[in-house]
DNA sequence: CGTCTATTTGAATGTACTCAAAAGCGGTGG
DNA sequence: CCACCGCTTTTGAGTACATTCAAATAGACG
């Protein structure tokens, strides 16, 4: 269904036809192969972007070469590196697919022509910032207040479909833990259950 | 300087009088003494808070009852428990101020009317929320990449004047880590200094 | 089938914690 | 004014959680 990105918009304004075409019309579609990257690092982020269908892996490479993943972000959701993307910095963030996937990209351009034509949008935008703002402060207390093992629980429950395209490796850079240390705990998991 | 605030707002978006006075008489002023707490967990959250003058420290309590300070809020910047207050939740958080302070606050009852009569303040306030977004997530990527010591020096650095009025205990639950922890690691600094 | 990467396993190590006790500091009341 | 109380900060010993490094095993992909 090609019109999702509009029922996504639809949670928190409506739209007239007027303005749905106009808004569809500032917008591509792409398709993009699992492991491609839609963002690396030093290029410049020009794109917000909805995920149609698939999923995607944010994430930053530290100075030793560690990555650290940022977010995994899943259909009918909207990524970018939004520091970049605000400031029109060269990009800190990877944007990578963990699957083939399918997105909708506004450009930084194309997006403040939106909110100049359709002011609605600054509402839109204003309330998907609040969810992403006290989502990623949630999980600053998770990553404060919880011992690895609970984030790991916890992240089973919030994303429970992401295990089935992320790789071990990529969990545990999300958790902050070494993949090593992950494998611990997934085997004291099921020996857990076994008894 | 009592138009700080409007000084503040209009750093994003501009405000012709009548909008200024529309918005000045939608808030209130409030006056609170150093260690007062503007809001506690199961409290409704009500207000959006501007700091004119003084500081804060919002913090969560885990179920060990560790306090994890979820952020240091400064003169001329916004505060709020703001997963509570957009969804009239009782709040999960506190907020205390660590210094004699003064605020504006904003009902969301009022924040509505505000919306509603000047949309601008949509985008102010999606600007704002970036904002903050952007922080969070920056917070997140060095607290998973970077060592105890690491994240010490950071946090100096950015908020060089808290140092003043939070206590080492505060500035460690930020960081976290235990006070004794950051009591070693402050004098390892010292030691270097020295030597 | 072979290569490359992901995952598991284990030993040695390190970073940060817990617990306990002492020292410092600020506020309050006699 | 100072003596006491409570809280913060320091210090140290012992410990725990998680890392590093290395090697073995398993899986994925061309």
């Amino acid at each position: 269904m090609y019109t999702s990105i509009l029922q996504n918009i639809s949670k928190h304004i409506s739209l007239d036809k007027e303005e749905a075409d106009y808004f569809m019309g500032l917008i591509r579609f792409k398709e993009v192969p699992r492991k491609a990257l839609i963002l690396r690092e030093g290029q410049a982020c020009n794109y917000l972007s909805y995920i149609l269908l698939g999923a995607f892996r944010v994430y930053y490479v530290d100075e030793h070469l560690r990555e650290i993943t940022v977010k995994f972000a899943i259909a009918d959701s909207w990524v970018t590196d939004m520091h970049c993307f605000l400031n029109d910095k060269p990009a800190n963030l990877y944007i990578e697919a963990i699957d083939e996937s399918c997105i909708y990209q506004v450009s930084a351009t194309n997006l403040e022509k939106l909110l100049h034509h359709v002011p609605k949008f600054e509402r839109f935008f204003r309330i998907l910032s609040q969810y992403a703002y006290t989502r990623e402060q949630f999980r600053n207390i998770e990553n404060l207040s919880l011992s690895a093992e609970e984030r790991y629980n916890s992240f089973l429950e919030t994303y429970p479909r992401i295990t089935q395209v992320a790789t071990q490796k990529q969990i545990a850079s999300y958790l902050g833990i070494t993949p090593e240390f992950l494998s611990v705990l997934r085997k004291e998991k099921t020996l857990r259950r076994i008894s």
